[in-house]
RNA sequence: GUAGGUAUAGCUCAGUUGGUUAGAGCACUAGAUUGUGGUUCUAGGGGUCGUGGGUUCGAGCCCCAUUACUUACCCCA
């Protein structure tokens, strides 16, 4: 055990004190947008019933599921009988035998899990937001963990775009309140690539062409090419598909001429009036006062993202000049919780992916000084005899809400004051024989190094 | 799953063509300072050089294997 070196699992992370200070930071202004936009924080478990999770987010995803053991012995009868099958048997075979639980692998599914359950419970439109961790068994890398928080804000039972403009800004406030300024929210409909694909026609290679397009701005144009040929396109559709890829211009000169390519397709059509009635709802909610004047929002064509559940608005936010993928993303989508049984519910949320951001924030210098959580005051303690002057004292300060501590033990006073130094507490108070006969404390303020003699009510009265 | 990189003190890292006793900064402890932190100076503790093999008179350094970490791809927040 000598040589034992301790360790967390890769892709966690411990947080420490200042670490956490910014991270609630992030949370807490999060949380707080979420709020006044009206939705309600919920809670559920870390970890669901496998099939709960299994099938909901493709066969990649379903491989990035963090499974948990079973309790129990396996090998014991009459169970021992079920492991007796052929190595042709694959192991998800296995899995099932010794596995019904796993940990989350984002919030939006267990929610549709609770919307179904809580159903009766619930009056709809529901709008909740959710703060928790969520576990992928993914290889890390940078901005890439394997145990992260997402903050969701989701609704359920409303179709109305509103909700999706609402997101918008939503991302928007969030993230400039974060100071955050230099980002780009992008906005694309999940119609409009249905379309595109149908006027090619090969509506069957949506996903195929979705995933392709979606890289354009990491392989280019070629890259794109190549990889649309490798899953099934031929030199006919890629001319077809060039002009709408490589789509530039203001929002507007980019719906227009969408709507030319798209003129033969209902879904692409209609895909395109659900993006001008978003940005209708923007353009009037920011135009009030409330919203911001200059809005990253963006039309684009090539945002895909993986999650087939999405059947309208697909979101994405990036952070700009930052080497780090999104930082949060979204959507609608119509039968979320058909899967769990119950039909006809249509939903639409967004998620921030508050590691990455504290990643960003972190390297653009963005977070606040004054951030400090901390005691505020530190009475020193020299012997038995000024420490049982000095509890009273204690009291009274916290009393008054003032987070104060008193030195532990009587060590020597460089120490306990090294220990208010790198603690960051900005006064102490020194109590010596002197200050209990004459009943005056010494108050130092560790910034300035001054010093001075003051009754207890007026340091009371100072820090409060 | 695929491809690179790294592994030396608690942390961040030097370490020359392979050559005697293993280096720095930070952190920690003590002293300079018997009631005063940050800056400074001095001293001290702390190492099976990831692990296992090999080459060599000799390996932290070269070779092979292995493990862990890390970056990129796939995919994603």
């Amino acid at each position: 055990m000598a040589n034992f070196k301790p360790s967390v699992p890769k892709g966690t992370r411990d947080f420490s004190p200042t670490e956490m200070v910014k991270r609630n930071y992030i949370f807490d202004t999060i949380k707080s947008v979420f709020k006044k936009y009206g939705y309600q924080e919920i809670q559920t478990p870390s970890m669901e019933n496998l099939d709960t999770l299994t099938g909901k987010y493709g066969d990649e995803g379903d491989k990035l599921i963090f499974k948990i053991l079973n309790s129990g012995e396996y090998l014991n009868e009459p169970k021992k009988k079920l492991f007796d099958f052929g190595a042709e048997e694959n192991s998800a075979r296995l899995v099932s035998l010794i596995s019904e639980k796993a940990l989350r692998y984002d919030l939006t599914v267990p929610f549709a899990r609770y919307v179904v359950m809580h159903q009766n419970d619930i009056s709809f439109p529901f709008k909740r937001f959710q703060v928790q961790p969520v576990w992928r068994a993914d290889r890390p890398q940078k901005g890439r963990y394997r145990e992260f928080y997402q903050c969701d804000a989701d609704v359920v039972g409303s179709e109305s775009l509103l909700n999706e403009a609402e997101f918008v800004l939503i991302y928007d406030e969030a993230l400039r309140k974060l100071g955050l300024t230099n980002f780009t929210i992008k906005l694309n409909n999940r119609k409009i690539l249905s379309g595109i694909a149908e006027i090619i026609g090969k509506p069957e290679l949506i996903v195929d062409m979705t995933v392709a397009i979606d890289k354009l701005d990491k392989i280019g144009l070629d890259g794109v090419i190549k990889e649309l040929l490798d899953r099934g396109f031929n030199d006919t559709d890629i001319d077809k598909l060039k002009p709408v890829i490589l789509l530039e211009g203001s929002n507007e000169e980019k719906l227009r001429s969408l709507k030319q390519v798209l003129a033969s397709s209902e879904t692409g059509l209609k895909g395109i009036g659900e993006i001008e009635q978003i940005f209708g709802y923007v353009h009037q909610l920011s135009a009030s006062g409330i919203g911001p004047s200059a809005l990253n929002l963006q039309l684009d064509i090539t945002l895909a993202r993986g999650l087939n559940y999405y059947t309208g608005a697909i979101f994405e936010v990036k952070a700009n000049n930052v080497s780090i993928g999104s930082i949060g993303g979204g959507g609608r989508y119509d039968d979320l919780t058909g899967m769990f049984g119950l039909k006809g519910l249509t939903g639409v949320g967004i998620s921030f992916g508050a590691d990455r951001i504290y990643d960003v924030l972190e390297e653009l210098k963005l977070f606040p000084e004054s951030t400090e959580e901390t005691t505020k005051v530190l009475i020193t303690n020299f012997d038995s005899e000024a420490e049982k002057f000095a509890l009273p004292i204690l009291a009274q300060l916290r009393a008054q809400n003032i987070s104060a501590e008193l030195y532990p033990a009587s060590a020597k006073l460089k120490k306990q004051m090294s220990y208010a130094d790198g603690k960051n507490i900005p006064y102490v108070i020194l109590i010596g024989s002197e200050e209990i006969q004459s009943g005056l404390l010494t108050l130092k303020n560790m910034k300035s190094g001054d010093q001075e003699k003051l009754t207890i009510n007026s340091i009371v009265e100072k820090l409060a």
